[in-house]
DNA sequence: GTTGGTATCTGTGGA
DNA sequence: AGATACCAAC
């Protein structure tokens, strides 16, 4: 290879090029927050294809399909279109297109349904119901986290049983049959052909044990190279199965795993940063490479340096020092609010305030927050003020009912066996099978061991429901086997009319019932899309494959994050999670209160509030060169208001990277008048400061000459006698009464409408 | 079996 | 406040 092969390699730093050239053996690379981490994986999966490696030889796993994505257009802006032939996506994506092909061999169809976390907690809820227990002990999501737990700790039913201490817990929690529930959970999943989350992992690490037909070797030789990002948030069965890839006697061991210990936020689900220690230990004797990135090339000097000295209060941690050369840039800002919806104004009026002063466009802007369900109040401010916005997660499209629907029926087509599906869609739309008869049914298959859509037609029921039991097995079964030549749009098109789905959601006239059959059909839409277009991603397949089951495996392990049509122009709302990975210019963290930030789960635990804290951390470190942290003194919360402390982390900054309180008390201050009168030292500065404002902003009446109001248009500055200079925005209502919407850059609450046969305001250019 | 109303419960994060 | 679970009446 010649120089000019190597050019990527010139933008670089010294410890960023070492991780990339170091290609063999094992390599960990601790990457602080911007420290150019998805960099040096691209470049050096880059660098080993450049070395003669081909493409489908290398596994590069990530956590979210939109990491994986930008990772391969990255490799490919070096190496060109031979990058897609990577083996790059997420644990989960990977592991079901290895699974699609070898299933058979430990039991499972090919065409196996992916359960969701819906279905996953519907089943141990009827499974809890079957068994007669308390449900207020039994909670459907806490058993559902116990299995989860389990199986990402490689424990069985059976291990669990001999496990005193697991065992212990339960009993103290008063739910000691959930090792019950877990067995019969198992057997019910595999009864269906389906899988959950887990299994997706917790499967391919029993395929690659048992080792049939020598599979693991097969994956061993193939896969000559592994990369792990995020590796902090992996869990020990992630582990196990990357140890199983690239450990074993002869092995070159070419695994490298990217991380940082402080950013490490999904305990909660098992991750847990003992893998990166691990990772240590286990590799030391074969001349394991750390290479540690510290130099942040996101954010100014206030915001790495807060971070820093926020997390230096955790308890354990790889050492390093996060370090920036951007300068100091600004200090962080702070807005206290007295309720949650003055937080969402407040925010808003910042963000209008900011968009002008520093040129921002909304894209830039993000509104991250720690629960999902504090999006609405500024999405509402947000929409008063003409500023678009986009949320991320919460209820993502593929859990709205009317989609739920449809994909129930498509996934029975591809396997009747899916329980799930089938009790979500028997009776829907209403064909007379209704809760006793399905009761029935169930009782028998549970008698025969089998699934539901076996026995169906043998349960003793009223002669009216077995003929509809008789039409929809008919109906079923028809599509299944269309399902077997034809491709998923034109399956399910015709389900879609020939389900009654259609036509029910057509009769609809109400406004809600217009939008589900709006989704549908964007949903019919976009099958149709994954049919046709070659070039849309196929996450579990190979490329051409346009089935209903490919299209399924899809769609599965699709999230909110991955919506593309939400790129564009818009401020983007989103859970501190969902951020991880991302970077703004400017950066809102609202919410900043006691038992809601840190969450009053986390709050037990001396783990729990580290990791709320790493949270924190990784939510201040997504900020370039604006940081504002918000909270709100009282919020509601189930139909009453809550009050609240600020949170322990906002005190934590120290005060040098936060702007001087004075001049933050005086922008409340005015708010503060109407709902109470302020203290007298915040009142003396918010005078002080107005009147210096006042000789600034204010026209000057001598000079002022008010242009006639039909001359205004958008986009022109004017100078308003009291407001000072402002622009105008934009233009609506009629010739006779027309309305600005103008931005006075000068005064608190700076977006006003106003109506234009009464405003006296002169052009300034 | 279906419908519509009232009581009850919910309190994080996501592949 | 909003979703869901449950129950009585058609």
């Amino acid at each position: 290879m010649n120089q000019t092969e190597h050019s990527y390699l010139n933008g670089l730093n010294d410890v960023q090029r070492q991780a990339v050239i170091a290609t063999d053996g094992p390599v960990l690379v601790v990457a602080g927050p911007g420290s150019g981490k998805t960099r040096v994986l691209t470049y050096r999966i880059a660098h080993i294809i450049q070395s003669g490696v081909a493409p489908w030889e290398i596994l590069a796993l990530t956590f979210t399909n939109k990491a994986a994505r930008e990772m391969k257009d990255r490799i490919a802006q070096v190496v060109g279109m031979r990058a897609n032939k990577v083996w790059a996506g997420t644990f989960h994506s990977i592991f079901a297109r290895i699974l699609r092909v070898e299933a058979e061999k430990i039991g499972y169809p090919s065409n196996f349904t992916i359960y969701d976390s819906d279905d996953t907690k519907s089943l141990i809820g009827t499974i809890i119901k079957e068994m007669n227990l308390d449900k207020n002990s039994y909670n459907p999501n806490a058993v559902r986290s116990r299995i989860s737990q389990a199986k990402s700790n490689l424990i069985t039913p059976t291990l669990y049983r001999q496990n005193q201490e697991l065992m212990e817990q339960d009993r103290a929690a008063k739910r000691p049959f959930i090792v019950e529930i877990y067995h019969k959970y198992t057997a019910r999943c595999k009864r269906a052909g389906a899988m959950d989350f887990d299994d997706l992992l917790y499967r391919l690490f029993e395929l690659l044990q048992k080792n049939p037909d020598g599979v693991l070797e097969k994956y061993r030789e193939k896969f000559r190279y592994v990369l792990v990002d995020e590796f902090q948030d992996t869990n020990h069965l992630q582990y196990a199965i990357v140890r199983k890839l690239v450990e074993y006697p002869e092995s070159p061991r070419n695994i490298c795993v990217v991380g940082d210990d402080a950013q490490s936020i999904y305990a909660f689900r098992g991750a847990t940063i003992q893998n990166i220690l691990d990772f240590e230990k286990d590799f030391a004797r074969h001349g394991i490479q750390v290479f540690k990135l510290e130099q942040n090339y996101r954010s100014t000097e206030h915001i790495v340096q807060a971070a820093n000295e926020v997390i230096t209060l955790n308890r354990n941690q790889i050492p390093k020092k996060i370090w920036s050369d951007k300068g100091e840039g600004q200090k962080i800002k702070i807005i206290k609010a007295l309720t949650d919806t003055e937080e969402g104004k407040r925010v808003a009026d910042t963000i209008l305030e900011q968009k002008n002063r520093y040129h921002l466009s909304n894209e830039e802007i993000a509104i991250l927050y720690r629960t999902n369900a504090q999006s609405r109040i500024f999405e509402e401010y947000l929409r008063r003020y003409n500023i678009p916005y986009k949320i991320f997660g919460g209820q993502s499209f593929y859990q709205r009912k009317e989609i739920k629907d449809m994909i129930g029926y498509l996934r029975l087509i591809v396997n009747q066996q899916d329980e799930e599906a089938l009790r979500r869609i028997i009776n829907f739309p209403k064909r007379g099978i209704g809760a006793t008869t399905v009761e029935k049914i169930s009782n028998l298959a549970a008698d025969q061991n089998t699934s539901l859509w076996e026995v169906m037609t043998q349960a003793n029921v009223s002669s009216r429901a077995m003929n509809s039991i008789k039409g929809f097995k008919h109906l079923i079964s028809a599509y299944a086997e269309r399902a077997q030549t034809e491709n998923a749009f034109d399956v399910a098109k015709g389900i879609a009319r020939d389900s009654g789905l259609l036509d029910l959601l057509k009769g609809d006239t109400t406004v809600d019932g217009m939008n589900r059959l709006e989704n549908l059909n964007a949903l019919l839409d976009g099958i149709k899309t994954f049919v046709e277009d070659d070039d849309v991603e196929n996450l579990t397949a190979e490329v051409n494959d346009k089935s209903l089951a490919s299209y399924l495996q899809n769609i599965a392990l699709l999230t909110d994050l991955d919506d593309e049509s939400k790129s564009g122009d818009y401020v983007t709302l989103m859970s501190v999670h969902s951020a991880k990975g991302l970077e703004f210019s400017s950066v809102f963290l609202v919410g900043l209160e006691e038992k809601l930030f840190p969450s009053f789960m986390a709050l037990e635990s001396p783990e729990g509030l580290d990791e709320e804290r790493r949270l924190f951390y990784v939510a201040i470190t997504r900020a370039e060169k604006h940081l504002t942290l918000s909270y709100a003194s009282s919020r509601y919360r189930y139909g009453n208001m809550r009050y609240n402390e600020v949170s322990r982390f906002l005190e934590e900054i120290p005060r040098d990277h936060v702007e001087s309180t004075s001049s933050i008390r005086s922008r409340f201050s005015r708010e503060e008048n109407r709902s109470g009168p302020p203290t007298a030292t915040v009142r003396g500065s918010f005078k002080e400061r107005t009147d210096a404002r006042t000789a600034s902003m204010k026209a000057d009446p001598e000079t002022f000459k008010p242009n006639p109001s039909s001359e205004i248009q958008a986009g022109m500055k004017i100078l308003h006698l009291k407001f000072g200079e402002g622009k105008v925005l934009s233009i609506d209502g009629n010739t006779d009464n027309r309305i600005a919407t103008i931005y006075f850059k000068e005064i608190d609450n700076p977006q006003r409408r106003i109506m234009l046969k009464f405003a006296k305001l002169q052009i300034l250019d």
